[in-house]
DNA sequence: CTTCAATGTCAACACATGTTCACAGAAATA
DNA sequence: TATTTCTGTGAACATGTGTTGACATTGAAG
């Protein structure tokens, strides 16, 4: 009994309450509630605060929303960029696309539902910023599409539609993911199988487009 | 002066009140709340009725819930058929489809919004039949691809792969249309263009996919 | 070791919530 | 007209909510 301390009720290390508050609405969102059904009470009494202490990190539960839309869009920059680097390396761009980012969205799970949740669900802030990020990543896959060859001389305005009906396609999919189980190992590797399929039925109509501008 | 009613307080016809709070509460989640944001209280104060006059209409707010699912559901079935007798007797197929699709949303757009919030952001029997309705979606535009000669002699599971993507492609315009306000027309006009091109650009695919079953 | 900012606790606030109960007036039925 | 069934009202309940204030303890800096 040399080291027994008396009572370890302050978790005492200097700034994780923070992070604990963020990651544990994650966590509570990750259930079956959404953003404006969580209460402060119900979080504090979770990461186990008194809800009082949740002031010194948040000033109020709106801060708390924003802090949770900028970590969520910190890790779905992240994964974007990992993907894009592993697929400009791969043979196979549609399949490596496709597994680099399921596995990707399957490490970060609670911060994407979080988005799927509250990207028509919650507060308008919250979808604005969602949708101002999507269409950032639409855009950024527009300038990837043009670095392939039979591309190269569409116009900007085609690669757009095309790289929206991509995005539109992916979200679908990773949203559906997200709405099972993270254990159903099955039903991932089905919807993998069949986001493969949707691009690459996508990529085949490509060359046949004429654009009527 | 001759008819003049002492207090119209109540609201006197019969059925009403809970046609009202049905649509009330889509009215109010029509703005920027979730299911689970709305309360009791605020629902019956926004339809003019004291808050215990609510349990004439329904047990409890889970109830209510269920009759906002059903309705919403109710109004999706009614537009998929009157969209599909309107593009049976269409010699273009594509434009009438979204043109359709999306005149009718119009007209039940906060329904939809309630759809669209609640697909994933709340409670988990919501979510639940919201999925299972969109799988039939699916299932009866295989059926009715399946009528295209071209399309005869697929495989089920390719078919259902082809409208599976077509649904979601529609799903993603439908949800940004509702997520802007209902006055703006122009978006309206360019998201239905972007679909009509979605959609073909999809069906440029199809005779050069081959079915690796 | 002292000092000080950071971070926690306890008590309290004013108010909102879902729901129940006993009652009242209107509409439909007889 | 008398009666019964709907549907609304008012007060009340226990509990939950976001937030504030005054105080305590901790870990690091001087």
């Amino acid at each position: 009994m040399s080291e027994a301390r008396s009572r370890p009720r302050r978790s005492s290390r200097r700034g994780d309450t923070r992070k604990a508050l963020i990651n544990g609405a994650f966590t509570l969102l990750d259930g079956q509630k959404s953003f404006d059904g969580l209460s402060q009470r119900e979080l504090t009494r979770y990461v186990g605060i008194v809800p009082t202490a949740f002031y010194r990190h948040f000033a109020s539960m709106d801060e708390l929303g924003q802090a949770l839309v900028d970590e969520a869009f910190r890790a779905l920059r992240q994964i974007l960029e990992d993907v894009r680097t592993d697929v400009r390396g791969s043979k196979r761009p549609v399949s490596t696309l496709v597994r680099s980012l399921l596995q990707h969205v399957r490490a970060h799970r609670s911060a994407f539902r979080f988005i799927a949740a509250e990207r028509f669900g919650g507060a308008g802030g919250i979808r604005g910023a969602i949708r101002r990020e999507m269409r950032l990543v639409q855009a950024e896959l527009a300038v990837e599409l043009a670095r392939f060859p039979y591309l190269k001389d569409w116009s900007s305005t085609d690669l757009h539609m095309i790289a929206a009906l991509m995005v539109n396609a992916m979200v679908a999919i990773v949203e559906e993911v997200l709405d099972r189980s993270a254990a159903d190992k099955a039903a991932e590797a089905e919807l993998m199988a069949l986001a493969e399929k949707h691009l690459r039925l996508i990529v085949l109509g490509i060359p046949h487009w004429r654009s009527q501008a």
